[in-house]
DNA sequence: CACTGTCATTGACTTAAATCAAGTTGTCAA
DNA sequence: TTGACAACTTGATTTAAGTCAATGACAGTG
């Protein structure tokens, strides 16, 4: 429950409300494509991703897919859908790899911040960020092209303290990569392939800078 | 104040709680064209704008301008700055007409909030259909062409009970709702061109559809 | 009124990225 | 080993939207 503990979404509360988390979540586990939930859909559930790799997608009309967000070890999502009226989650939510996750109850939740502001104000903090971020997402979808996405992308993966020739990697196929940059695979791979003659990563199912 | 009042982000509060927040603001007069605050500038306040045009926008490094958002009398703005650590804006804001606004102290909200769960509540709730909206936004840009897009704003334009004719009308220039769609100037008016030959909306300086 | 400047429209042309269509390469299973 | 399938790469072609440039339509000002 560590995992839990360290979340920014449960610092702002005492032990006996963190305790109630703890009672009110359940362990759940995923083989990879299998779908977690989908767009539409009630929701009465976020999740905290222990291991493995979710992806957060919508559908268009016609059926084609854009990745809105990679979920990472030690992400909570569709946390925000908690306080909205409709109570629909807005995306699908698929497994790319095999994973465990935490399902923890909205209702429960919501129950606990009502007594506890600064818990409230924590995580209309990190609210903030993430629509901050979003924005930023916004204006490189339409002010920077496609390589300086990437670039940018891959500057953002970076650790924090990284030294100039240094390792990425990823488990997740390309092709998701290219839909979370709103781009072709075809694109990305060009890209790549360019980056890497014209000098700055080299690729061998990771990239080096 | 009534203004101040109806605004969602104020429904939680007490009397005495709305009453420093009345206390705490003050109202603001910006002419055509002035700047209201920069991109990177501290952030002390937030805004609600009674009457006028308000854009925020952002700046690429070579100085290209997308408009984020274009804020209408009655809408708030930069208020979840007030949640964020660095406490800096993210965006420029520009008034697009005279304009008069009210501006508010975060810092005061804040304290106010601290002890008042159920306007943090409310507030999130706000917050998170925010956070939807741009998600929402982010789809439209990868996956809607141009057309899509313009089609899509008109329709979200329109008044809530609207009946199949009916009248939009802007006074902001063309040239800003363009860049609200992340789409040239030039294009706006060959797909709004487009639109009213083939069927579907007549322009003149307002569009019916 | 003519003169300026801003905004909008239109046409010709260019270009970045998507699409289409083969090939690679690698992995897993029979 | 072979075949099958998926992910990836590469090239040729198309296309939507951007760029550049000229023109038109007003609104405001001296």
């Amino acid at each position: 429950m560590d995992i839990l503990r360290q979340n920014i979404l449960f610092s702002g509360l005492d032990k006996t409300q963190f305790a109630r988390v703890v009672a009110g979540s359940k362990p759940i586990q995923l083989k990879e494509g299998e779908l977690l939930f989908e767009q539409k859909q009630a929701a009465n559930y976020f999740y905290l991703l222990e291991t493995g790799d979710i992806k957060l997608y919508r559908l268009s009309p016609d059926g084609a897919e854009k990745v809105i967000e990679l979920i990472r070890a030690g992400q909570t999502f569709a946390e925000a859908v908690m306080f909205m009226h409709g109570n629909i989650y807005p995306v699908n939510a698929q497994a790319l790899t095999d994973s465990h996750l935490i399902r923890i109850e909205m209702a429960m939740l919501r129950d606990i911040l009502e007594h506890s502001p600064q818990a409230c104000l924590k995580i209309l903090g990190y609210m903030s960020r993430r629509l901050h971020g979003l924005v930023q997402e916004i204006d490189q979808l339409s002010l920077q092209n496609a390589t300086m996405r990437v670039v940018h992308f891959l500057l953002q993966e970076l650790p924090a303290g990284a030294t100039s020739p240094c390792q990425l990697q990823w488990n997740t196929p390309k092709i998701v990569l290219a839909s979370r940059l709103s781009v072709r695979p075809e694109t990305f791979s060009r890209i790549l392939k360019q980056l890497t003659q014209e000098h700055l990563i080299k690729v061998d199912r990771k990239s080096i800078e």
